[in-house]
DNA sequence: TAGACATTTAGAAAATCATCTAAATAAATT
DNA sequence: AATTTATTTAGATGATTTTCTAAATGTCTA
């Protein structure tokens, strides 16, 4: 977990698609598939990499794993993108200084 | 340039260094150079793999090329994360709704 | 308990990537 | 004009990554 495993994370195209997939809930590795034509294997590797970016959790409910977007790590690269803008930290920027 | 080359760009920790130096103003190859351990021919790929995204722009100058930051993609970027966090794009998220 | 289902792990092949050295281009200096 | 300086391009190498198939693990159901 670091920086550097978050960006990697989120530099593959499906590893994104299945961020945005989650935004609206928990989802099983099964339900998640539908929307790839990849193996389970494949998907069960990006899965792995985005937890092992702390970008996701699992919790295992009997049969199922339900993977849920964690969104700790995306605020440190938030803010991260805004100090290379010049924008702190909280700020709004509603207004030009 | 794509979403995805800006993502790829980003994923490697040299060229996020780069942005990192660029934010405060423009500065050639040369005197980025002087902040890593490698070639001169490694960083002119590195740059040339940010300017394909659009995250830098190059301006020659005589006998040297000065890089500066371009914060539209970044934009860009921001505005995806905060999609994934349900947060709408110029919104300040101070309250909770 | 035997079989079906959901998911992961292991191992291998092909593609991509970061880096290097050597050579090329282009501008400034002497 | 020849040399030096700044940077890029070309081509090669080793490392990492994505994907696959096959097999393993764990859980539910008939």
């Amino acid at each position: 977990m670091g920086f550097q495993d978050s960006f990697k994370a989120l530099s593959d195209p499906t590893r994104r698609e299945i961020l945005h997939l989650l935004r609206t809930g928990p989802a099983s590795a099964g339900e998640l598939l539908k929307h790839f034509s990849i193996t389970g294997a494949s998907l069960s590797h990006h899965l792995s990499v985005l937890k092992y970016a702390g970008l996701i959790d699992d919790e295992k409910k009997g049969k199922y794993i339900f993977y849920t977007l964690n969104t700790t790590v995306l605020d440190d690269i938030l803010n991260w993108m805004m100090s290379l803008k010049g924008t702190e930290k909280g700020e709004s920027n509603h207004e030009k200084p």
